[in-house]
DNA sequence: ACGGTTATCTTACGTGGT
DNA sequence: ACCACGTAAGATAACCGT
């Protein structure tokens, strides 16, 4: 059995897992294929798939688990990038020959073939990756002196420790080095440069030694090449164990110990079978919120567009203080928070499309003029008793309130009723329009202000502001992102910030979108990401508390 | 529950063929 | 150098009698 051997079971029970979800005629088919195409190799693939035949004796359960990705050490942030040749998925490099593309079960040998050129180097150290793979999966490398068999660990591996490039690496990591002269080595006698000439252990040194007599010379007779077969069998084992360790380690929740080969490749095939599956999200992911992006500035264009002309910043302060709290602001605050949510649970099926969650419903904005008029004709805004600032006409950056961190996300709680205040009950109404909506709420909002007073609930709307929605409007606290993590400085009142907050989600993070001279800041808070948030441009947030 | 026996699994080895 | 086959040894699980 040999590494290509081990590939191909792997391949194979990857496939055989993919054909779960396939039709049952299509798995009949393949099947055949496979076994004529595995026919020369039957004794290996046969008593893998006779394991795997619907039969687990040891099933590994994190594999149904959603994983996550901190706990595997796996970086969310793309490292830095590998020479062309190699680069690919963030994969173990042992892995990587797994994944190469179009695993086809039906050209094993050509595949692993293939493959194996590919993983070696990265073992090797010769490649310039090799750092990058030690620091992807910081998992500890078995020492070549821990193991009791010299003969069996020294002349295949080469353990160099590792320079200290940060404190979390432990000083016992090793640097692995395998010259196996059967993957990667040069022709018989040449010396490899990964195997020191003088190593008495070195495969064809050692037998050498041994199939020379007391005076040097070789022992007549085949007794010498019997056993020189021997210890080079001998040796090829040890270096297919040498292997299997290794993929065991770089497997995670394999039990080192208690752990059959064949329970580490078909760990290491549910690990990579979750990789890809997480790669998918996060493609899936990164086209969501690059399309909502798209969105948000194709909705500011237009309002530019149309507000542009006709409105200077003062009347632009206007629609900041007048906007009301759009009736459909509970719709659409369930934007990203939700289509997170059920990302974690939807993704079981690979192959299922990403959700259009965050796709804001197609509101046709009403017509410019009429909201134009409506704002001209209401002025005399009341001022917010927040922190919310008028910054001078200059463009002088926004004095913001720095809220501890867990102020950005509103609770419920913030936006419950609270009983009305006094000076609440003089104030009108405040704007709160939700970020996702944009500019066709703000008018919407405007348009509803005038005709009917807020209504935070869905339901007829009362004749009177309700206290929640007075209550909500004392007090608002913008939160400016924007300096800390981008050069620009941001200006809130000479344009129009939307204020949003959620009512409903008390897991959702409230999205933001500021429009400043074209900027559009769009704070989409991702918990695939490890908790990140993922900050497209510029943001402020103006939180209700 | 405990100990003995048997079955099964896993690993390592030697050997011959390609 | 790789692979397949047969074999042996150790470990573990399963079974059974006491």
């Amino acid at each position: 059995m040999s590494i290509d051997t081990l590939l191909e079971a792997a391949r194979y029970l990857e496939w055989e897992a993919q054909q779960h979800a396939a039709p049952e005629e299509d798995q009949l088919e393949q099947r055949e294929l496979f076994a004529r195409e595995a026919e020369l190799r039957r004794s290996e693939v046969v008593t893998v798939s006779a394991l795997t035949g619907g039969v687990h004796p040891h099933p590994v359960a994190w594999g149904n688990e959603p994983l996550h990705l901190q706990t595997y050490h796996v970086p969310v942030v793309a490292p830095p990038p590998p020479p062309p040749s190699l680069r690919g998925p963030l994969v173990p490099p042992v892995l990587l020959s797994v994944l190469t593309p179009a695993p086809s079960p039906l050209r094993p040998a050509v595949a692993a073939a293939a493959s194996i050129a590919v993983a070696t180097p990265m073992l090797n150290g010769s490649s310039p990756s090799h750092h990058l793979q030690l620091q992807q999966l910081p998992l500890p490398l078995p020492l070549a002196s821990a193991s009791p068999h010299p003969l069996l660990s020294s002349p295949t591996i080469k353990l160099e420790p590792a320079p200290q490039q940060n404190g979390a690496v432990p000083p016992q990591l090793p640097q692995l080095q395998l010259p196996y002269q059967a993957a990667f080595s040069p022709p018989s006698g040449a010396a490899s440069p990964l195997m020191p000439p003088h190593s008495p252990e070195s495969r064809t040194n050692g037998l050498l030694d041994d199939m020379r007599g007391a005076d040097g010379k070789r022992r007549p007779g085949g007794a010498g090449t019997r056993e020189v077969h021997n210890k080079l069998e001998k040796n090829r084992r040890a270096h297919l164990k040498e292997c299997f360790e290794t993929l065991k380690k770089n497997v995670p929740n394999v039990d080192e110990k208690k752990t059959s080969n064949l329970s580490v490749l078909r760990g290491a095939l549910r690990y990579i079978q979750t990789l890809k599956r997480k790669d998918k999200e996060y493609e899936h992911e990164v086209e969501r919120l690059t399309r909502e992006k798209m969105a948000s500035q194709q909705r500011l264009a237009q309002l530019k567009k149309e507000l542009g002309p006709s409105m200077d910043a003062t009347e632009m302060e206007r629609v900041l203080r007048q906007t009301v709290q759009p009736e459909d602001d509970q719709v659409s605050t369930s934007t990203a928070s939700e289509g997170e949510e059920d990302l974690d649970q939807d993704f079981e099926d690979e192959d299922m499309p990403a959700p259009l969650l965050s796709e804001p419903p197609p509101i046709a904005p009403p017509p410019i003029l009429q909201a134009h008029a409506l704002l001209t004709l209401q002025p005399a805004p009341l001022p917010l008793s927040g922190v919310l600032t008028t910054p001078p006409m200059g463009g002088v950056p926004v004095q913001s309130q720095a809220p501890p961190p867990q102020a950005i996300a509103p609770a419920p709680q913030a936006i419950a009723p609270h009983p009305p205040q006094p000076s609440a009950a003089q104030a009108q109404p405040s704007v709160i329009a939700h970020a996702a909506v944009s500019h066709p709420s703000v008018i919407q909002a405007v348009h509803h202000k005038h005709l009917t007073p807020i209504a935070p609930s869905p339901g007829p709307a009362p004749a009177a502001p309700q206290p929640a929605a007075v209550a909500a409007a004392q007090r608002v606290t913008v939160t400016h992102l924007g300096p800390a993590l981008y050069p620009q400085a941001l200006t809130v009142s000479q344009h129009i910030t939307h204020t949003f907050t959620h009512h409903h989600h008390a897991h959702a993070t409230p999205n933001g979108l500021h429009v400043n001279g074209g900027q559009t800041a769009v704070l989409a808070p991702h918990p695939q990401l490890g908790g990140q948030t993922t900050l497209l441009n510029p943001v402020t947030l103006v939180k209700l508390t």
